[in-house]
RNA sequence: GGAGGGGUGGCUGAGCGGUCGAAAGCGCUGGUCUUGAAAACCAGAGAGGUGAAAGCCUCCCAGGGUUCGAAUCCCUGCCCCUCCGCCA
C-alpha cells in the first residue's frame, strides 16, 4: 500500500499531455488499472488479450530501461547543481569571494537542460504509451471479438402483439413527426427533426426516467456544462485515445462537446478526496450527448438509432471498492426498471471483451425490442470502471477517522437513451393506424392522453 | 469587450533571489489530565518519483525565460475577485 508509480506530480489530471499526471498504483495486482503494466506486464499482457489488446511488453522495457538512465542522469545532475549553489550561497553570507565557485560550475547548466529535455521527452512518450492501455476487464468477461460474442443473460417481458405488418420509426414518423429531411438540411445526416406528439412523447420520457431515478431510486439530480475542457475528457478515458470520436470546438482551447453525461459528471469528482460518509454518491443527469461516429459510415443510417446528437439520462455513482460489483447489479437495474415501467421487453447481455469500452472492466448492455427491426438493440449501458477512472481523475475517498485516502470506484449507466426509448415506444406500441397508444406510466407527462396520433402535427 | 487586483500545504495566511518544502493560526493525529468529553498543556504530521536500503530528486496554478541559485525577477497561458460596458 502507499506504493506508488506517478508520472509526474502536482499536475494532476491537467492538459497537454505533458503535464498530466499519471494516476498512482496503490493496490494489489488484482482488479488494478493498466498501472499494474508497470508492476508485471506478463501478468497483464493476457488478460488485455482477452479484449483484443496487444500489451507491448518489448516496448514497455525499452521505455523503462531509458526511463531509468535518463532519470537517473537528470536527477545526478541536479543534485550537482544544487550543493554547488548552497555553497556558493554559503560562501556569499560569510563575506567570501564567490567568483571562483561561480566559475567552477562551467556548463552545468547547459548538461543539466539537456539531460531533463531528453527526460522530459520520455516521460511524454510514456505517460502516452501508458495512458492508451484500457482498463482490464474482469475475470467474468466473456471472451469474444465481436458483438455477436455478447452473452445474454436473461430476458424480460413478452412481444407485442401486433396482427400487421409492423413498421419501423422511420415508416412510423414518415407524416412529418420524425423529419431526418429537415434535419438534413439544417444540418446535416445522422440528425433528427421531432415535431408534434413525437417531441412531447421525447419530452415526457426523459422527465419521466428523471423523475423515477429521483423519486425511487436515490439519485440526485445534476445539470451540468454540455461543452467540457480536456482534463474531463482524459479522466473518463475519451481522451488521449479517442479524440476522433468526439465534437471539438475550434479555436476554444481544448474544448469539447460532452459524448455523454459521464463526463462532466464524473469529473465533478476529478481532484477530489471524498468524506467516506457521503459514499455511495448516486447522481442522474440528463444532458445531450454529442458523437462524431467516425469509423461507424453506413452504419445504420436509417432514423435515428445512431445519431451525431442525441439526449440520454445517464446514472452515476462513486462507491467504496468493496461495493461496486453489488452496486452495478443495483444500478443496472434501476436501468431495467424503466423499461418494465414502459413494458418494453428487453433482454439483458454481457459484453464479451472485444466489445469493451475502453474504461470499462465490465459492462451490462439492456437491448431492447424493436418490432420494425425484427431485433433487439442496445438501449443501456451499464459499467463498472473500478478504478480505473478515479487513477486517471484522483478521485479518493478517506475515512473521518484520517488514514490513508483510497481511490472510490465508478460507475455508469444510461437510464436510458431518450431517443431509442422514443423509438423502442413507437415501434411497441403501434396500432396500426398511423399512431400509437401511449404508456400507462407516461400519461401523466402526455397531458393524459392514451394515444399518438404521428399523422397530425 | 475595457480597467484594476490576485493564485502559497485540508483551510486562513506570512514569506529581503541563497539551509524555504515554506512562519503563524485554525483544523487533524497521538499523549497528559478527566468517570467520559470539552478546555488546557505536550508531541506529531505535506504530496509524489526513484532505489533493496541509506539516500537522492521533483512539487509554492501551468509552461517558458533570467541566474551559480527562483515561492520570490521577466514573458505567455489558465483560473479567481472587483469595477465599467453588453447581454438570456
Amino acid at each position: 500500500m502507499g506504493h506508488s508509480s506517478g508520472l509526474r506530480d502536482g499536475q494532476r489530471g491537467r492538459l497537454p499531455a505533458r503535464s498530466m499526471a499519471w494516476p498512482a498504483f496503490s493496490g494489489s495486482l488484482t482488479d488494478v488499472g493498466p498501472q499494474a503494466v508497470r508492476q508485471d506486464p506478463d501478468e497483464v499482457a493476457p488478460r488485455l488479450r482477452v479484449r483484443g489488446f496487444i500489451l507491448d511488453t518489448a516496448a514497455f522495457r525499452a521505455f523503462e530501461e531509458e526511463r531509468r538512465q535518463l532519470q537517473s542522469q537528470t536527477e545526478r545532475l541536479q543534485r550537482e547543481r544544487n550543493t554547488r549553489s548552497k555553497a556558493i550561497g554559503a560562501a556569499k553570507a560569510r563575506g567570501e569571494d564567490i567568483a571562483l565557485l561561480v566559475a567552477q560550475v562551467g556548463d552545468l547548466g547547459q548538461r543539466l537542460n539537456a539531460a531533463k529535455a531528453a527526460f522530459n521527452g520520455l516521460q511524454e512518450r510514456l505517460h502516452r504509451f501508458l495512458s492508451e492501455i484500457p482498463n482490464l476487464p474482469d475475470a467474468s468477461v466473456p471472451e469474444g471479438a465481436t458483438e455477436a460474442d455478447n452473452l445474454e443473460l436473461r430476458s424480460w417481458g413478452r412481444m407485442p402483439q401486433i396482427d400487421f405488418e409492423p413498421l419501423d420509426h422511420v415508416d412510423l414518423g414518415a407524416g412529418g413527426a420524425l423529419d431526418f429531411a429537415a434535419a438534413v438540411k439544417i444540418s446535416g445526416a445522422r440528425f433528427v427533426v421531432m415535431k408534434g406528439a413525437a417531441a412531447r412523447l421525447h419530452r415526457a420520457l426523459t422527465q419521466f426516467m428523471l423523475d423515477t431515478h429521483v423519486e425511487e431510486h436515490g439519485y440526485t439530480e445534476v445539470y451540468t456544462p454540455y461543452i467540457v475542457n480536456s482534463a474531463s475528457l482524459f479522466g473518463t478515458g475519451q481522451l488521449p485515445k479517442f479524440a476522433d470520436e468526439q465534437f471539438a470546438i475550434e479555436g476554444a482551447g481544448g474544448m469539447h462537446l460532452i459524448p455523454t453525461a459521464e463526463v462532466p459528471v464524473t469529473n465533478l469528482y476529478r481532484d477530489v478526496i471524498i468524506d467516506a460518509d457521503a459514499l455511495p454518491i448516486r447522481h442522474v443527469c440528463h444532458t445531450p450527448c454529442f458523437r462524431s461516429e467516425a469509423g461507424s459510415y453506413g452504419k445504420d443510417t436509417r432514423g435515428m438509432i445512431r445519431q451525431h446528437q442525441f439526449e440520454k439520462v445517464e446514472l452515476v455513482q462513486l462507491v467504496r471498492p468493496e461495493d461496486s460489483w453489488q452496486v452495478l447489479e443495483e444500478l443496472t437495474g434501476h436501468a431495467e426498471a424503466i423499461l418494465k415501467k414502459l413494458e418494453l421487453p428487453y433482454r439483458t447481455v454481457a459484453l464479451c471483451g472485444g466489445d469493451l469500452g475502453f474504461a470499462a472492466a465490465k459492462t451490462i448492455d439492456l437491448e431492447v425490442w424493436l418490432p420494425g427491426q425484427g431485433r433487439y438493440r442496445e438501449i443501456s449501458s451499464c459499467s463498472n470502471f473500478l478504478d480505473f477512472q478515479a487513477r486517471r481523475m484522483m478521485a479518493r475517498y478517506k475515512d473521518a477517522g484520517g488514514g490513508a485516502s483510497e481511490y472510490v470506484h465508478t460507475l455508469n449507466g444510461s437510464a436510458l437513451a431518450v431517443g431509442r426509448t422514443l423509438v423502442a415506444v413507437l415501434e411497441n406500441f403501434q396500432d396500426g393506424a398511423g399512431g400509437a397508444s401511449v404508456p400507462e406510466v407516461l400519461r401523466p407527462y402526455m397531458g393524459g392522453a392514451a394515444r399518438l396520433d404521428l399523422n397530425t402535427i
